[in-house]
DNA sequence: ATGCCTCAGCTCCTGAGA
């Protein structure tokens, strides 16, 4: 079983892009982030041409999120249960008795901004929901755009983006907090290349330069651990003409 | 350089992203 996730940064935009993706890389489950579009926009259609099932919690101008699978997710969610929150950043499913969370985590902006309280709080309310859900469906995954750094390892200049935006000891005491509840970075799993990112900002050249962060992850579970066999960074997307300024991660399951 | 790109929208500038 393989499970993506892919801030497309506008579906419209991306559609084609993610179509080919699939088409390439025929995934079982894959989360996207930053639709940007209104539920009436999703494009449904093009989805099931490809044989997926959607689900989609979407909003006007921002944020926005979907899964789409090969079998229908059942028992889907959106958003925190128990945190009012007007963004649509989580959707969640289970796929094959896997409980699969897509989340497009807040950006925080700067630290100490209301933005950035936004974020500390989002993270409570998700890891307090998490933990329930992992009670129940022991078998989970939680994959999606975090805009958080585990460490200087995932930060193309750790000396002077120290304590910025998605780098600050508060967001990464929130990840390891989640990590706590019995989760595993599954990229961290495998030996990797050095100075591996999964966005590059589009200014700068950005891309070309390797001036990335590493900010989208695939946690899975304690009672996932066993059976993880890879996880990548596919940074082929990035390469295309108007990319999205994210690559996709993928994860590949053994059997259950 | 409170910028550099990119995207959406009450669109020809602004806010937000990361």
């Amino acid at each position: 079983m393989k499970l993506a996730t892919w801030n497309v940064n506008s579906l419209s935009v991306r559609l084609s892009q993610v179509l080919d993706w699939l088409q390439a890389n025929p995934v079982d489950v894959l989360a996207l982030q930053e639709l940007k579009m209104t539920d009436d926009k999703f494009p449904k259609d093009a989805f099931d041409a490809l044989g997926y099932h959607a689900q989609w919690f979407g909003q006007k101008t921002y944020n926005g999120v979907a899964l789409l699978s090969r079998t229908p997710a059942t028992d889907v969610v959106k958003n925190i249960p128990g945190f009012d929150d007007d963004m649509a950043r989580v959707i969640a499913g289970t796929v094959e008795g896997v409980r699969v969370v897509g989340a497009y985590f807040p950006n925080g902006q700067e630290p100490g901004s209301d933005k950035f309280e936004y974020k500390m709080e989002w993270l409570k309310g998700l890891r307090q929901w998490v933990k329930a859900e992992l009670e129940v469906t022991p078998k989970l995954v939680l994959m999606g755009d975090y805009n958080i750094t585990f460490d200087d390892l995932d930060v193309w200049d750790p000396v002077g983006l120290q304590d910025t935006i998605h780098c600050t000891e508060e967001e990464r005491y929130h990840l390891r907090a989640l990590v706590a509840l019995g989760l595993h970075d599954s990229y961290r799993l495998f030996e990797q290349p050095a100075k591996s990112y999964s966005w590059w900002d589009y200014r700068s050249a950005g891309f070309a330069r390797n001036r990335g962060l590493r900010i989208d992850h695939i946690l899975v579970s304690n009672a996932l651990k066993p059976v993880v066999q890879a996880c990548v960074i596919d940074k082929q997307p990035r390469k295309n003409v108007r990319p999205s300024d994210h690559a996709p991660v993928v994860v590949t399951l053994g059997p259950l």
